[in-house]
DNA sequence: AATTTCGTACAGTTTTTTCTGTACGTTCTT
DNA sequence: AAGAACGTACAGAAAAAACTGTACGAAATT
């Protein structure tokens, strides 16, 4: 079913409907860092009865074959959606990943993991570097006095990364739903 | 402490330290959907020893106080920044919220929060209209069989953001804090 | 009451991001 | 082997976001 041709006043109505669902979910992408239509496009293939190819999502979208192809890549990358193999077809096809839980936490595995390892090597550094020059003017008090309230701050910084980086430990190996369980599937599948 | 002038070589030496730390902080700070130059406002901040006017901002970062009262604001409506307030200073005065849990907490109390409840309000009154049409169409099988499949995943998108209230429920409480403790559980003996 | 000192609204500019069309390498079909 | 179909690299155009300077209202000082 196309989003803009309406054979009759169903697909009318069952448009209208997916159209502000695909909206809303676009609209509040933005937390995953995704663009607005990229959030869009997701939506798209989030109602969509197979896996579409690029061409299919370009017509949808009335967008360039090209930035579906970016923008197919950002999901992607984010393991939203998956790439599927259909024997018979030269085009590539994708579907979104329908297990929400999995794309919440393989997020934060993917982008605030990375950010936390990274964020972590800097101030280990930075923490001996200051402790250097703690040794090194140990003779200059008021100026001791400002590293240690700095290295005092990395090592919160430090300890608040090691929280998080537990966090998503737990996230990513499924402990977080015994904290927080899901909820039983709802009926039909 | 001026991050520009460096009265001598000691001066210089920390505040190379610090200069990578801010920008570190800054560059992972999209994570929050904060942009670079505001996360690198809040490092500023951070390293701060004493709360800071706009215009001792601007100085350090060397721009406009046009920008630094935005991203002050920003950083303000994250809860990442509190307002404090100094008799015998008609300026207003800003450090950073030291408690990087509470951060935490708060972003998400905020960002996704306001997100969650919207979703599933969207999800809920589109689910009533699928219902609708489903009785609607009754006799059109083809029709309702689409109809169906819609709504289980719209179901399904449900339960996930349920989750996800739940989820962010535990952080706003300190539930969370019993799964993943503060801190690290220590190897004992 | 007049003056100074704030913070921010707003319009215009600069910078960054997103989007498009063309071109090209690769793979499949013939 | 030649031709067609596919995905994407790349450069330029369009759109969005960030930044600045001016101006102005509010509050404190004189």
């Amino acid at each position: 079913m196309s989003l803009d041709q309406f054979e009759d006043e169903r697909d009318a109505a069952i448009h209208k409907v997916r159209k502000r669902v695909i909206e809303t979910i676009g609209r509040n992408m933005d937390l995953y860092g995704i663009s607005q239509s990229t959030g869009h496009l997701y939506g798209l293939l989030f109602f969509a009865d197979k896996p579409m190819t690029l061409d299919e999502m370009g017509r949808e979208m009335k967008m360039s074959k090209t930035s579906m192809s970016t923008g197919v890549r950002t999901l992607l990358d984010l393991k939203m959606v998956n790439k599927v193999w259909e024997k018979g077809s030269r085009k590539d096809l994708y579907e979104v990943e329908y297990d929400w839980y999995q794309t919440f936490t393989d997020f934060f595995d993917i982008k605030w993991r990375k950010s936390v390892e990274s964020n972590i090597l800097i101030l280990s550094k930075s923490i001996d570097e200051m402790g250097r020059l703690l040794t090194e003017y140990e003779h200059d008090p008021g100026f001791t006095e400002l590293l240690r309230k700095d290295i005092a701050k990395l090592h919160e910084a430090i300890a608040y990364y090691g929280w998080l980086d537990r966090l998503i430990d737990t996230f990513e190996s499924g402990e977080i739903f015994k904290l927080v369980p899901k909820e039983p599937p709802t009926p039909h599948s």
